[in-house]
Formats: C-alpha cells, sequence, structure tokens
DNA sequence: TGCATTGTGGAGCCATGAAGTCCACATTAT
DNA sequence: ATAATGTGGACTTCATGGCTCCACAATGCA
C-alpha cells in the first residue's frame, strides 16, 4: 500500500501480491483499521486506503497496530510474575535491547523502508 | 556463578537460588559447558566454575552458547526460504535491529550486568 | 429490490518450538 | 563399594502465532 499510497486497495490483491492467504489478511487488515492505519470501504469496489501518508507513518505504530506493545520479556510489566523480579540482573539489558528496537521502529517511516529496499546491500555480522 | 566468580557451583545449588528445575538447568549447563564459559567437574563435590572472570565474559557469548546463533528471523539466513526475500523491504530493518541487540550484548559484560542490578532504576517507555 | 462484492467479527484448529521431564549412564571422592 | 555429582538423549507438555471458517454487514449496480 505504501508504494500506492493514494490509491486504493482490496484484499484480494494484496493477498495475491505479497502471499499472504486471504483470510489471514483478512485479520490484520483488521487490526489496521482498527487502530486508525488504513481506512476501509465496503461494498463492490471496496478495500482500504492509508490514512496518512508513507512519511508519516513509523513502522513503531504499524508493529504496534498489528502486534500489540513492544515488549521483550513478560516479567518487564507484569510485576510479580518472577520470583526474581526485584533483584533480577537481567532486566536493565532486556529493557536497553527493547529501546533500542523502539527507537529504531520509530525512526523508520514507512517511506524510508520502501525506499531503503535492496538500495542497501545487506551487511550480516556472523 | 558470576557472584562468586572463583568459586565452585553445583546444580542443586543454582536450581534452588534461581528457581530453575534441575532437569531443565542440567540441560543449559551442559550447553555452557559444550560451548567453553563453564567448566565441569563430576564426582561427590563436583560442579561448575567460570572458565574466564566475569568481565572477560559478555552476553552475546552467554546467549549464543545457550541459544545459537542470534537470528531475528528466519529467511535472513535461508535464502530462498521466502518468495519476497529478494525485494523484501523488512530485511534491512530486521537486521539494523539485529545489530544493534548484538552490539547491546556484546558490550555487556557479565560483570556490567551484575553490578547494574537494581543500581539503575528501570525507565520504561510505554 | 435483489444480488454480487467487498470487508467484519469472532470462534476455533494446528504445527511448531521452547520449556520441562525422565532415566540410564559415566566419573570420582571417601 | 557406594553415594554424589554431571552427561546424553529421548520424550512430553503447553502456549502461541499462523491460519481457517463461516455467518454477517455494508454498499454499488442491474
Amino acid at each position: 500500500m505504501g508504494n500506492q499510497p493514494v490509491g486504493k486497495h482490496n484484499m484480494k490483491e494484496i493477498s495475491q501480491e505479497q502471499h499472504i492467504p486471504l483470510n489471514y489478511l483478512a485479520k490484520i487488515m483488521r487490526r489496521l483499521v482498527k487502530n486508525g492505519l488504513v481506512r476501509s470501504t465496503l461494498g463492490p469496489d471496496g478495500g482500504y486506503t492509508l490514512r496518512k501518508l508513507p512519511n508519516e507513518i513509523n513502522l513503531r505504530d504499524v508493529y504496534e497496530a498489528i502486534e500489540g506493545e513492544i515488549r521483550m520479556v513478560d516479567c518487564m510489566d507484569k510485576d510479580t510474575l518472577c520470583v526474581l523480579y526485584e533483584t533480577c540482573p537481567q532486566l536493565p539489558v532486556w529493557d536497553r535491547i527493547q529501546l533500542s528496537i523502539i527507537k529504531i521502529l520509530e525512526d523508520t517511516t514507512l517511506e524510508d523502508m520502501l525506499k531503503e529496499r535492496k538500495t542497501v546491500t545487506l551487511n550480516r555480522v556472523n
């Protein structure tokens, strides 16, 4: 959708292009609608349109619309879930990782992502 | 173990202190032994000792010893797993996230982690 | 007005993988 | 010899993400 940001897109189309099963896609799209990222129209020639321009949508919004709040480990908010919570030395580390991921996603807009596509050769570190 | 880096530690002890089921712990310890992070001795009064000082062990080593190579998404190395691989705009983003996590883990030693414990109040971002 | 075409809502299935169990065995101190 | 430790690997359990299914609502068009 970000590639044709002003157009209308229906599920069949997206399903085929992105190789996502139609019914599964339907579920995902509902979350995007519910969380305000796209608008849907019903009936013949219905479909979805983006509610903002690709450069106004960051990946954190997209991720959280679909998956919910970004959280590395459950014990980071359900306070008494783990008996070690009070002294667990891992938590600050997980916290830094989480913040770092959130920053990357927030700093990347849909437009950034689509532009970057394959203009950069991926550099793996192993 | 990092808190008593020169001592010997047996599984019963660790199991109780860290609330990890003994048999499961056994499985984890074997990986740490196999990957050279700890040395084991058998027989009565056997147990585990760290092979390096806590400030010489970074969390990437620990993580990878237990969990294997850090990888965000499978399609980042099994080249033809995903039909969209060639043009997938998400890959560079996942790659950046992966690099960022690896850096944080590499830059944090076991000693760092244990020192940091609770001297810092966790700052959550939501 | 009725039908085809689109999305909606929610219940439910299923394969996978991580967490955890079990047990026979090897090693070694006393 | 025996008891205490770790080893190796097969096995089970369970939560979850991916996915299916179906009845239904909205809307354009004949």
